[in-house]
DNA sequence: ACCAAAGAAATCGTACATTGTTTGGCGACA
DNA sequence: TGTCGCCAAACAATGTACGATTTCTTTGGT
């Protein structure tokens, strides 16, 4: 149904992406954007007159936005004292890698008993741009492999595990975002991949549930080593 | 190290259950409470100056309050059409008592692992309170059965996969608490409790976590069966 | 009975007041 | 002279009030 080329990764339906405000851009997903990426530092404090100003907006948006991404785990609060960053570190990352390892695998194999033969055919489509495209712009890889994965979890009755998924997902994609996909890491997902739905048109559900914890288990693993380099260097 | 008596369910340290305002019972707690203990109805509007009224206040806290309620899950907005409750109905509960399924078993294998004397003997300690008040008062059986789990899970290593539990089990008891233990129920519940705390002490993590797993989804299906039938006899 | 336009109502953004926190300087004392 | 403590001024969070814009309702006309 969607056209071909456009796999921009998008929300599984039913999940609420818009900012509080009715701008274009709201202020949200600016600072949510800011954080995620890294601009700006772990623990820094969010004065919101500041945010207003460099947004060229005025202050009850921001504290609004402020007040959501409190809700979804971004920000701390501290009374009388306002707003910091909720640092994206090793052991956050490691935190939702390590609950993706437990979800993904139950929606995963519900995936596999409902999968209809448009839904492999869009698996197999999608991995034969993967492969075509073989890592080349990691941007759209990332995409592309966002949306493998949409197209498993975004059927599944169980909208909260899906909603999670996903916003995990965003935190990890932002984070691996600054790095480079390692060789190994390169062969571990095509095969995966590959051998992924082999199992779906198999009907393996248990297969595809063990082999999906290990890719997510592997992708975790591979950020974090990344992270850990990168602050070893800073160390250093 | 705690009084033995008061065993009020407090989250996991680290969580911070405070809400945006400096105010001793904020206004968001107090329209959380209302969301979850079923007060608000499902989708009703939440009109901003009417709360602001109703809680003696002016707008923008209750606007902070909403928004920080729709991060957290409970409200949904759309722009310039304010918020309404998001509802929880038998889907809500399904979810997140099956994401529950999913993620207790991992953290009770790592507690079996990690579990010192003085754990045990607090687990052994609340489970008599449990079986010395035997569901007289419901009430305090909740509390004390989410005090046990409580023991379990506050010092696992994963922060989110602890507040995620603690979120949802907030959920749970709220909307468990319009309804009564069946008998089944209260004998299951007793011999698991026991049961896990044999395989605690004989260090059997799978098994523990095989338990928990069944223990959690039992507790799902009985919250999920009183509120099929109360729907039921408010239908007839 | 249906449509349009006026009116009401609610959201969203702006500006301001109040209250609490932080900071920098000044003086007392060792 | 250096250090500690107090006080005041700057700063920022929180609460209040209001105007602008959008959406919902109702009424009047055809």
């Amino acid at each position: 149904m969607a056209e071909t080329s456009d796999f921009k990764a998008q929300p599984p339906e039913g999940i609420d992406a818009i900012g509080a405000s009715s701008e274009g851009a709201s202020i949200y997903q600016l600072i949510r954007e800011d954080i995620i990426e890294g601009r700006l530092a772990a623990n820094e404090r969010l004065v919101v007159t500041d945010l207003a100003r460099r947004h060229g907006t005025s202050t009850n948006p921001v504290r609004e936005a402020l007040q959501l991404l409190r809700g979804e785990g971004f920000v701390t609060f501290v009374p009388n004292r306002g707003a910091r960053v909720r640092p994206i570190d090793q052991d956050f990352v490691r935190d939702i890698y390590e609950i993706g390892v437990l979800i993904e695998p139950a929606l995963t194999r519900w995936f596999v008993n409902m999968a209809t033969v448009e839904d492999i055919a869009e698996l197999e489509h999608i991995q034969g741009l993967i492969e075509q495209n073989n890592f080349a712009d990691t941007v759209r890889h990332s995409e592309l492999d966002t949306a493998f994965h949409t197209v498993m979890y975004q059927k599944h009755y169980n909208r909260h595990a899906a909603e999670l998924w996903w916003k995990h997902r965003e935190v990890l994609r932002a984070v691996s975002r600054r790095f480079n996909f390692t060789l190994a890491r390169r062969a571990a997902i095509l095969s995966e991949h590959r051998e992924l739905i082999a199992y779906v048109k198999a009907g393996n559900a248990n297969e595809a549930g063990e082999l999906i914890a290990r890719h997510v288990e592997g992708s975790g693993r591979h950020i974090l080593e990344h992270m850990r380099a990168r602050n070893a260097a800073r160390a250093g």
